[in-house]
DNA sequence: CCGATTAGATCAGAATATTTGAACAATACT
DNA sequence: AGTATTGTTCAAATATTCTGATCTAATCGG
């Protein structure tokens, strides 16, 4: 069964809508009036329809040559994009790849990389997800991430996942610069921090429960949102909490908020990124490759 | 820019698929071997990759090529709608059709009407909902429906609206065959009705409030999702209440419900169709042609 | 009102694309 | 070893698309 609808025929009619008329169309693809009008003539005779109709002596659509001009320029582009997509496998590239991010970063040191990536091979669709900590494993095992970089240890025993330590979190414990325990004796003892309220930041994309790191609060907490809105609500003087060092140099430089030592020393958190083992993905190669030589949380900065 | 992919390419690469190898393909489109080595030949210089490799004397798909083919088969399906839904806009009917049915009427009557519509006109997307009374009116004139049926009447002044009376419906004061009001002296005494506990039915699918018709009760009402909820709680003994006569002859016949007369003698509710006046669609002219013919909750059935 | 310009159609001939038929090499089967 | 099948090559045939010339009809500007 031969097809009546050809992808030129559907170029020719998108050339003629948007150039007004069969003589700009023909201009437009380096063709003769002619032919154009031999291709549209073909058209209507193979598929049995009227697609334009005569007023004075231009030729406009008729409802029908709307529908198919309409749906043809989806189905022109979706040829397009299988066109990349195919060419981007034949290269042996990834046609989509996902990273999953723990919302306990920013996302700001991707979006370079990204950059770099899209100079190395522009044609991939990158899908960028927040991941709590917890959710990371599920991320890979489930096939919803391709990478995923979060803080914590790897525990995926048996799962035939890969880490790779790429980076450390500096945990400070902040507060508002007129919160009381800026006058306390230093550093801060443990029975003088748990009578403090602290603030708590929940994954607002999950309906899990508030993930609470480090909480030592004998006082009702303040949950928010997210870790931006935590630093916020810290700033406001609103409640105390340990943040992560690289996402408040602005407000500690700023005197918006003040990084008090404590008695008991923080373990410093390990950034990890993860991935499946059995993934030979070029595009996963290469981020690993960058997201290895890129320098988290240099203390020199 | 001429596009590489044609789909005549894509419809050869989907024979070599479907049927396993060049010879079969071109046996199964009526050309010889070397048409199909020319096709594929020609689609791979085209787009500059390889969608197939030499396994012994077979040729198997390359993963590009795999991925050609797959995202082929959603553009060839596409396109051949697309000259289908061409085709019946060029016949004056419309390529899709909505209708709204009043949640108090079954679905079983626009089965048959659809079934023979299809036999006419077979090529059209045809959508039915289920509406409550309040909002038919609000259905035509927002256009997600292009005919609605239902109960009531013709309240659109100033909207344009096209009512025609297409039936009546009957209602009757039903209850289980257990119920105390079976030994009441009939016909009942408004007074005793309204001691009694009502079963209201509410339309599950808008978040509106419960709509609830002819309520008497001065007691709390039972409310429930659908009018079958509805007959089947009152088939349970659970309350009273009032029920379409068309819906409800298999549960008298079969001793389910008993229908007692009551001393306020009920109106007859008029079934309407309804339409916008400015709709002048070929689909719309049939069904309202047909439902004019119909015949609705005849006494002799 | 008239000449110039533009839009699209027609058609013979040219150019290009696709197909066929014959022959061949390589692989698999009996 | 002989036969069958798969896919390729290639000259020739066929089909499709395009060009260039010419035409009709409609519109525009002087």
């Amino acid at each position: 069964m031969k097809y009546p609808i050809t992808l030129d025929a559907l170029e020719v009619l998108d050339a003629i809508a948007k150039k007004g008329s069969f003589a700009a169309a023909a201009n437009d693809l380096y063709r003769v009036p002619s032919a154009i009008s031999y291709t549209i003539q073909k058209l209507e005779q193979d598929m049995d329809v009227v697609l334009f109709r005569k007023e004075g002596r231009k030729s406009v659509l008729t409802e029908a040559g709307k529908v198919l001009l309409e749906q043809g320029r989806a189905i022109l582009d979706a040829t397009q994009r299988l066109a990349i997509a195919t060419k981007t496998t034949h290269n042996g590239w990834e046609p989509v790849f996902n990273i999953a991010i723990d919302s306990i970063l920013s996302f700001d040191f991707i979006y370079p990389l990204i950059a770099q990536f899209y100079e190395v091979q522009p044609d991939i669709e990158i899908n960028i997800y927040e991941e709590v900590l917890g959710g990371t494993l599920d991320a890979i095992i489930s096939g919803r991430a391709d990478l995923v970089i979060g803080a914590g240890d790897g525990l995926a025993v048996g799962h035939d996942i890969n880490y790779h330590k790429i980076g450390q979190i500096e945990w400070l414990f902040a507060v508002a610069p007129d919160h009381e325990l800026t006058k306390a004796p230093l550093p801060l003892a443990q029975t003088l921090i748990e009578q403090q309220r602290f603030v708590v930041a929940r994954d607002s994309s999950r309906t899990r429960a508030p993930l609470s790191r480090r909480v030592f609060s004998k006082r009702p907490v303040l949950s928010v949102p997210s870790l931006a809105a935590k630093i916020q609500a810290q700033c406001a003087g609103l409640g105390v909490g340990f943040l992560p060092a690289h996402q408040i140099q602005d407000q500690l430089g700023r005197g918006l908020l003040i990084a008090l030592p404590v008695a008991e020393s923080l373990p410093i958190d390990t950034l990890n990124m993860a991935w499946k083992a059995s993934n030979k993905g070029k595009v996963l190669g290469w981020f690993i490759e960058q997201l290895d030589k890129h320098v988290f949380n240099s203390a020199a900065t």
